[in-house]
DNA sequence: CAGCGTGACTGAAGCGCTTCAGAAAGTCCA
DNA sequence: TGGACTTTCTGAAGCGCTTCAGTCACGCTG
């Protein structure tokens, strides 16, 4: 059985003997025909097998895909398993609905290989917390496309909305302060600056390559003496790596106890290692996260955690998507804000 | 400053003094002009600020579009919070590489609107875990798109992986009778045959709109005595749904010893609840899973669960997407093996 | 030297659609 | 009854690219 070629616009419209344009026009502009003859058109086409314009010649056409290309630093799971971003491009998906989202995931340089933007069809790009200097970002800009980051710098020319990283970190380490803490940990999410993750030095982590890695370990280092401080990066985005992190940050003598962790995953991930090395928490352990993600609260015990509405940001970042498309002028840079949510993984230093 | 107009392969090929196909060719096909040439036109190129072959003109062109359209039934959050989602698309993603996945987020009707799928730009779909007749899969019929259809009915056309629901779904039930269970709770997932979720006849839960569902029940039903059986559907696909299902299991009278578990992620939330009820498991409570997705193992206590490989059945998928998109037939359904992972949830009835 | 193969490049025909400036035919009102 | 609108539909010019059948020049072979 030979795949016959699929009808065109012109097929119908040979085969109701009118033009083109009249087809064209009783898909896209009803009240340019009388609703008898669109009828007609509709009837034919249904009997052909015409299943409605063909979306790429549409799009050739029009100069608009109905795409938002999205730039992710990792891979498909990787990201998934992040709440936080499951939660803000679900919001974003919501407001830029009819525009689908075309993923693209990052490849082993972080971000997207440049090729593949190159080739995405997309009207607008939307960047998710890449590296700096991501090759896909030099793709965008070469391209002429539209781009809004989320948690990234500010690039020219470019839309951007995130939280006060700095801000919400400093929320939360006065917070152990306050508890009388005075040993800490930082954990960071993992990154290429030391591929294998592990212990970091505070410079190495202040050049993080992460802006959000950066600005929230500023606004530890804003309430916390630098010599009270270890940091830890754990080896890679996984659940694993995670754990294997938070044990060997729970293996440095002394132990610190209060860990600040750069998410909730993280500080998931240190909740979890603690229960297996029977160390209780809050009791011997302090822990904050950071995104206050679904699972914060259902954790046990319940995360102390930087709040960030991350519905908003999506929703945010969707209409900064819808202002750019629309051809309105890039506003500035935008911040969500940041609140301390104290649950049950923190409490007083156990001297 | 008004965007110019960008510059096209003709603007290249007018700036080197050559024909339009050989600055075509200089992007597509290197062996068809000198390199010296190529480095020429690649130089003006650059300097005109063109960044390459426009993606839609070229599948315009080319009749391929280089992505694939995922269409889901849910919402992206709550598609993304499923881990066994997560995993199998990104294995899906790695096999059909360098395509990209053009999301498609269910909407209220249960899988993407049929208008969205008929405007997609995609040279192939790939549906998972659909409800029957979902109006999207008209769509993608009518539009003679190749299908994939992941856990989901086969469609007469379409290529099919799933797993052996029915199989698996005995294991389990056949683990908890060998232990002396004797009162079983079956915990489906929402759906849109009770929208609210709730208590469910076993007649009802027999006709869901999901294969799974059905195929998981019927598992069940094939090694515990029906009469012995109380079923509860979650009244949507969030934690919070779920949490709320979980509770109303656990608080039938006389209250089951062990629950059967259509996902890991309801097993979870039943041990979430079972621990704010202050229920031990597996002493008081035995809970089986399905899937074993990753958190299935760091769960508390570590869940026993229908293991089914994600990661072998997202790279199934894929191939079957390359097979398909490279116009070979379209080969039988397949499934993934299914197998019991007995682990820490499970134990004997506490008569 | 005729004949031929080869490498390098071009012309032009599409791909399937949108859109805009009309044309044709009807409607309305003074 | 005639001019001014409306409504309805059409012709044709693109949108930016790929690709195929050549054309052309050149060096090689026997």
């Amino acid at each position: 059985m030979t795949r016959r070629r699929r009808p065109t616009l012109d097929d119908v419209a040979s085969a109701v003997g009118v033009s083109r344009a009249t087809v064209s026009n009783a898909y896209n502009r009803p009240d340019q025909l009388s609703s008898q003859l669109r009828e007609q058109v509709l009837r034919a086409a249904a009997a052909l097998g015409y299943a409605g314009p063909d979306p790429t010649a549409r799009s050739l056409a029009t100069s608009r895909t109905g795409a938002v290309a999205v730039l992710l630093d990792t891979s498909l799971s990787a990201a998934f398993s992040d709440p936080a971003l499951s939660v803000t491009l679900d919001a974003l998906a919501r407001v830029v609905d009819p525009h689908a989202l075309l993923l693209l995931p990052g490849g082993a340089s972080g971000g997207p290989p440049a090729e593949r933007v190159l080739t995405a069809q997309a009207d607008i790009a939307v960047a998710y917390s890449l590296a700096d200097g991501a090759p896909a970002l030099d793709s965008v800009r070469a391209r002429g496309l539209p781009l809004v980051v989320i948690d990234q710098p500010l690039l020219p020319g470019a839309a951007r909305i995130g939280c006060a990283d700095r801000e919400g970190a400093a929320l939360a380490a006065r917070h152990l302060v306050s508890l009388g803490h005075r040993r800490f940990g930082i954990f960071a999410a993992g990154s290429r600056v030391t591929p294998g993750g592990g212990a970091l030095s505070l410079g190495a982590a202040s050049a993080a390559s992460f802006r959000d890695t950066r600005e929230r370990l500023a606004g530890y280092l804003d309430e916390v003496d630098p010599a009270s401080v270890v940091v830890e990066e754990a080896a890679g985005l996984s659940v694993e790596s995670a754990m294997a992190g938070a044990f060997a940050l729970l293996g440095r003598t002394p132990r610190p106890t209060a860990l600040l962790c750069m998410s909730d995953q993280l500080a998931l991930a240190v909740l979890a290692a603690a229960g297996q090395l029977g160390l209780r928490v809050p009791e011997e352990l302090s822990v904050v996260g950071f995104d206050d993600s679904p699972p914060a609260a259902w954790a046990v015990p319940p995360l102390t955690t930087v709040r960030q509405d991350l519905a908003v940001k999506g929703r945010i970042a969707g209409e900064l998507v819808l202002r750019l498309l629309a051809g309105e002028p890039v506003p500035p840079p935008d911040e969500v804000p940041v609140s301390l949510v104290v649950r049950a993984s923190t409490g007083p230093a156990s001297t």
